[in-house]
DNA sequence: GATCGATTTGACCGATCGGTCAAACCACAA
DNA sequence: TTGTGGTTTGACCGATCGGTCAAATCGATC
């Protein structure tokens, strides 16, 4: 293998472990695999990575703060709130369609006990704060209306998208994940958001 | 250990299977593991099971027939279509509500590679089909209002609900799995199924 | 060409994995 | 008492796991 800088060479295997983890989930991947995809030998991870979990930190790390990034701008805009929410499933739903390997990975994290509940965690309350803050307006804090349970409803619409398309694929018709499939999926988050808004907000937001 | 019967000592062991698959995933445990939470040694597992995807594989079917069954008869059931879908939310709430492990373990197998893509596809088939015949009256049969994205936006909604619970927890305030918290999902659901239909179709149904 | 620090590697470690197997064990019938 | 057949077990196997380390290799500097 030939010489890189260390940023160079650490973002090589990063971005391997990235893809592969998101496949085949954390447990399912050897450091040995990640070395492979990357062009490396197993010893120059542990080089550039304190360890298997180190590495599996730093991936979602970089996860957080895009994920967090393309939500943000869309939370923080202005206008009705039908048109807000829309732009934070648009948001969302262009997020995870770019990473594919995000949501399979964290829902592999979530199914896998508790070691890693308290970081997904983190990245979830930001979330969870940002839809309450929006639905203050029409949803009451507590209930089976409370901001929390469209919270979990919706982003749970969006995510399971990416989830169990591959699972889905063969009796959907089309490609689930295809430019068309994602361009009809958004449609249909669009209407149920509206269909929720109507029920929330009888007169027009 | 002292003696029992073939069919109990199975029992035994696919009970322990089934829980720890649950609660750490299919990669997580050892058959070591499940031998100790038998109370059994762990050739004893070998014995009675050609081995772990064996294993796995009789828990899935388990799951299955009991997933299928509690369905059945909510999807067959005449009325109108609105109590028809509360009823199938209803049924789908309460089989994974004694089924805890169940939806963890199928997270996890969807995240893990498309090793057992088949098998969960065999089990999901029936219940889009279903879905597809309960609301053929209102949805199309193509477009962002097809029958399919409903499927997946409800089933989401109502899996996610056990899914991110445990990470969900610290920040809900109360317990989202415990009897109230249960309830208070349901009806939630039950005023997203409203919603929807209040949108698909304008008159009463 | 010698030196030096950063990088790369093959060899190796103990632990654990799923799985095998022959021996031991036990209830029961002859 | 001696079989006998179903059950249980400890010992063992090869493979793979995450991780370590000293030696080899390289680019740049003098």
């Amino acid at each position: 293998m030939e010489r890189a800088p260390l940023k160079e060479r650490a973002a090589q295997i990063l971005a391997s472990a990235e893809t592969l983890f998101g496949e085949r989930g954390y447990d399912g991947v050897s450091v040995r695999d990640v070395a492979d995809a990357a062009g490396v030998k197993k010893a120059a991870v542990f080089y550039y990575f304190e360890g298997k979990e180190d590495l599996l930190e730093r991936v979602l790390e970089r996860y957080y703060t895009a994920h967090r990034e393309a939500l943000t701008s869309a939370f923080e805009a202005k206008g009705p709130l039908r048109a807000r929410l829309h732009g934070v499933i648009d948001a969302y739903l262009g997020f995870m369609a770019e990473n594919h390997a995000y949501a399979r990975l964290v829902q592999g994290l979530m199914a896998q006990g508790p070691a890693w509940h308290g970081h997904l965690q983190r990245n979830l309350e930001p979330l969870l704060r940002w839809t309450e803050e929006a639905l203050a307006e029409v949803a009451p804090d507590r209930g089976p209306l409370a901001a929390r349970h469209f919270f979990l409803t919706l982003s749970g619409a969006v995510i399971n998208t990416f989830t169990y398309a591959p699972v889905l694929a063969p009796m959907w018709g089309s490609d689930p994940m295809s430019a068309d499939g994602l361009a009809e999926r958004r449609e249909h988050l669009h209407f149920v958001t509206d269909a929720l808004m109507d029920r929330l907000e009888p007169r027009d937001g």
